[in-house]
DNA sequence: TCGTTTACTTACAACGATGTAAACGATGCG
DNA sequence: CGCATCGTTTACATCGTTGTAAGTAAACGA
């Protein structure tokens, strides 16, 4: 049996609740009791009871993070830094998927599970934005992702039209000016691929450059396989181009097989660019060049924001935040930095 | 407010003792009686509270999955398949990442986050077999992975040696004979690198093909830039080879392009084999042949054995558990298969 | 010396669930 | 008709923690 509070108090010689008070470093105790506390816990290698710490506070130290799946790299690497960022705000992150089917969304936000969370971070794929009354919950919520706008919580997202607008106008620095798109989804207008597609017109337009659908390469969902079956379409279309936009990394990898396969040189012939910045892009050859959408940044704000609406006292307006992006330049489109082991110096890597 | 028995105990009209039996299914309890408690229970849309079943029961219904990293795909995969098996069991997984570093790995063993689950699902990469006595816990543990046999907890594995084996009895069955290895530690017996070159080994000695050093290919981290660097060495070392085995599938996918940036064809001129069954070796070109550990079985016989021990009164003595293996053909190795768009059948995907 | 403040400590009652033991009414038996 | 029995329900204590209010002792000023 572990020891408890009444364990300590009494080998300490104190009533139980100065040892509460002690653990939760209230003022007022002298000094000399809490060195025998302290003793007494030492040897007794006291630990609370969560449960029922929880029982009596309300609080359980754990906030919820739902996500698709964890087998696609983009939500793996953002639970990876979310969890990271929880812990050096001491709370534990419990972890779900939801396949990214919107029933489950919406079931899971009324799960009994949310009884063992003080709050959630939620990034929705099968919501959309007619759904946006199920985040009116009793609890603190955190919106990721760009399927739900002005919703009726704090959303954290990416600035997708500026950092895709960025992403195209460096392919266009580099002298491209026939920049086909690989994973549009027809007639979006939010959503991961509205949004990229619109910063892609926004950055053509500005150069001056006429928008020619035949360059753009629509697919349903977001996998290697799409990105690379969308560019071979591109290829035997017969369209003309000198650079590739994949909407996201994984495409973007998709598209990089199918050009290599057809003799295409990256970045020599076309140059290649993605979007998300996935620990994979420095390991491709070429390595890709991509937008770092600042997943750290939204990470870390997502659950600094989240913990501050948990210990707010007053209920406040949902507030917007948008996290800094960052044109990533790498070979695939013509960085000339001298070609040497990939990412030699910032791996980190798995070992047996 | 939530709802508590009380109030549910309240509006139906009995005590909160009998609301509970009918919640926990408890026998003898009148008809009349059960409906009305189940009416009140709908009525305030009651849910139990699960620090104070926890506190009385001692019972979270959470279990732990120690890992090294999430954005590791193999360790997102598993620890996918790790969160169906619980879910269908009824009970939720709480991850924890250790970074694959020793002392990160001891401390969790111990850590105040034990509290919140039942059990630990414990995949080490830094402890060693040196390290075992750590493992003596006071709850049920289950042990993955290599780094740790014989010790005193059960241990849920898969067959290393078998499996590594079968992979390079499948590249020999080829008509390959000179069969480089990527991947492999300097001295190490035991851990996966030691055992699949065993398996490796055994492969050829079988078929009576002679061990050459030159073709072995050493390598620290199992990064997909160190199987890159391997393959490097390895074609510019002159040796002559025509398959290559990578000890996992992210250091072949790193020889894949290294190959075929050389102008070699994959596979008629090298064939290219890998180990683990990633999902991404199905979307890669070609299609990466691979050895399926048993992921899946290995995550369920996890979950089963830990929830087992949970729920056992009496110790038993520390089992062994092995997964069964096997050799997946794809276009990599020489498969005959008509190359269509790669998994268009069975893919998961991200959308928007 | 006494009253009052300050510093520290304690007893007690929650939090919401469940196990125990006892009580209740209805039935069956002698 | 009284007593045991069964099925059903209840009151109460308990899990380990923390907030509240009250208590004690020491320190201070008058």
């Amino acid at each position: 049996m572990a020891a408890t509070l009444h364990d300590v108090a009494q080998i300490a010689g104190v009533s139980i609740k100065t040892v509460s008070n002690v653990i939760n470093d209230h003022p007022h105790i002298r000094p000399a009791t809490k060195q025998r506390v302290l003793e007494a816990i030492a040897e007794l290698d006291y630990h609370p009871n969560l449960s029922a710490r929880s029982l009596r506070s309300g609080r359980t130290g754990m906030i919820g993070l739902a996500l698709p799946e964890l087998s696609l790299s983009y939500f793996a690497e953002l639970a990876d830094a979310v969890i990271r960022s929880a812990e050096r705000h001491g709370v534990t992150v419990l972890i779900e998927q939801t396949g990214g089917d919107r029933d489950r969304e919406i079931g899971l936000l009324s799960s009994p599970r949310r009884q063992l969370t003080d709050g959630l971070i939620f990034s929705p794929l099968g919501m959309g934005n007619d759904d946006a009354d199920f985040l009116r919950v009793g609890y603190p919520l955190v919106l990721l992702g760009e399927r739900i706008f002005k919703g009726p919580t704090d959303h954290v997202t990416m600035r997708n039209v500026d950092a895709a607008r960025a992403a195209t106008e460096h392919l266009i620095r580099r002298g491209r000016r026939r920049i086909a798109v690989v994973g549009a989804h027809e007639g979006e207008v939010i959503g991961s691929a509205g949004l990229r597609l619109r910063g892609y017109r926004e950055a053509l337009e500005a150069a001056g450059i006429p928008f020619d659908p035949a360059l753009i390469g629509f697919t349903t969902l977001w996998h290697r396989s799409n990105g690379a079956t969308a560019t071979r379409e591109l290829l035997a279309s017969g369209v003309e181009f000198d650079a590739v936009f994949g909407l996201n990394d994984t495409l973007a990898l998709g598209a990089m097989r199918v050009l290599q396969q057809a003799g295409l040189r990256i970045p020599e012939d076309v140059a290649l660019m993605g979007f998300d910045d996935l620990d994979e892009t420095r390991y491709s050859l070429p390595t890709l060049s991509t937008v770092d959408p600042g997943r750290a940044e939204i990470a870390e704000t997502a659950v600094r924001v989240l913990l501050e609406r948990i210990n707010a006292t007053a209920p406040e307006a949902p507030r917007e935040f948008l996290a800094d992006f960052r044109v990533i330049e790498r070979e695939s489109s013509g960085s000339r930095e001298p070609v040497t082991v990939p990412g030699a110096s910032e791996e980190r890597g798995q070992e047996s």
